[in-house]
DNA sequence: ACATAAGTTTAGGCAATCCTAAACTTTATA
DNA sequence: TATAAAGTTTAGGATTGCCTAAACTTATGT
């Protein structure tokens, strides 16, 4: 049960380490704004959660399952922080400062979403929280490329715009959402999706963002 | 400062006293999961920062200050939850667990830009936090709620009948084209709008179900 | 190589929350 | 209206995490 605390310092080492050399006391100290005793205390403690490896006057490093569980909340951080800003349209800085929260709260499984929702191309790293799934973001086809009456699900949305992502969110285009197309008005013109209890129109630029796996 | 904590006390005297009521420190326990002479303490101090009105033995009731608090968190849980269910698709359950959390450290402006992307008008009361804010619901407002003179860019067509939707698509009601409300007729009878070159007659109900962002 | 500087750890404390047990107040009942 | 039951508070501790000061280890310079 590491605390928000604990998932701190293991962050500040994955930093420090890049996640296999060795940090100094004193570095974390100075990263975490806090006394080299603090520092020292908190070690041992994660190192007898056996998060880290820790040598006397040494210095530490992670173990696999500290490093594991960095790179995880680290993830969540960028997706985050990425979410904020392109869905919620928050400024880099206070999206930043807010993420450093989440990345405390974020349940896995919302992480994911949002990174589907924020797509994970531009994710510098997002595998240990995401895997093959981000991955396989690929898979989908575009919602302007099936045809009349074929369903599917949301897979993704295709992140150039952020501006454009909140449109389709705002409207209901979310991943994981079951939708049909209806029908197609003329060849550039919108067409007609069912999703839930209604139709909604969307125009093919929008649609194109849109990436469903087809129901076989 | 208050804690995440306190916040958890103020959320469950809030919910004991709905805003006016005394609640008791054992009922407070109950909610908390915590012992009688844990509530006493936290009582004591939540009293000293002015957030609760409190005389031992005889329960407690929210200050105005305490209970702004209060309302700003509940709100906050809420958007959060809501948002969680509508845009991440999680399930209840998990978003009502996962909001729990959130509600300590999502900031005023996103939850505000949450709730908008979300829609007021589903949250049974977010006021303490969004204020007039809620109503404006960026995400579009129903045509037919738009005064004479107002302008906006058309964002979604929403409602369970494609045969409605074609007609209003075959009238040129496509989502991101700008569309004026010229007049009204009758309470009940058609109204006039303009789009691009011509004006159009639409009656109350096909009004409806189209969603304009109104511009500012 | 050895003294001193730099870095690290230990010792002893403080604050926030939680706990149990005991004391005290209020309510309810015989 | 006493007195037992129920409810509440006080007392005394534990835990987590932070601090300063002192002690200890390692590194550096001559």
């Amino acid at each position: 049960m590491a605390s928000g605390n604990r998932e701190d310092y293991l962050l500040r080492i994955l930093r420090l380490t890049n996640g296999d050399g060795i940090a100094k006391t004193t570095d974390i100290a100075a990263l975490m704004n806090v006394s080299a005793a603090s520092v020292t205390e908190m070690l041992r403690i994660l190192a007898n959660d056996e998060l880290i490896t820790y040598k006397k006057y040494k210095g530490v490093s992670l173990t696999p399952e500290g490093l594991a569980m960095a790179k995880r909340i680290r993830d969540k951080h960028q997706i985050a922080e990425r979410f904020l800003m392109d869905v919620l349209d928050k400024d880099q800085g206070d999206a930043h400062e807010e993420a450093c929260k989440m990345e405390h709260i974020l349940s896995d499984e919302s992480a994911r979403r949002m990174c589907r929702i924020v797509g994970a191309a531009e994710m510098s790293d997002c595998e240990a929280l995401c895997g093959s799934e981000c991955i396989k973001k690929a898979s989908g086809i575009q919602l302007n490329k099936i045809s009349a009456g074929m369903a599917g699900k949301i897979s993704h949305l295709k992140c150039d715009d952020a501006e454009k992502i909140r449109k389709l969110i705002s409207i209901g285009f979310v991943p994981g959402r079951t939708i049909s197309m209806v029908n197609r008005t003329t060849s550039n013109g919108p067409i007609i999706f069912r999703m839930g209890e209604s139709n909604i129109a969307l125009d093919q630029e929008l649609a194109s963002l849109v990436f469903v796996n087809v129901d076989q």
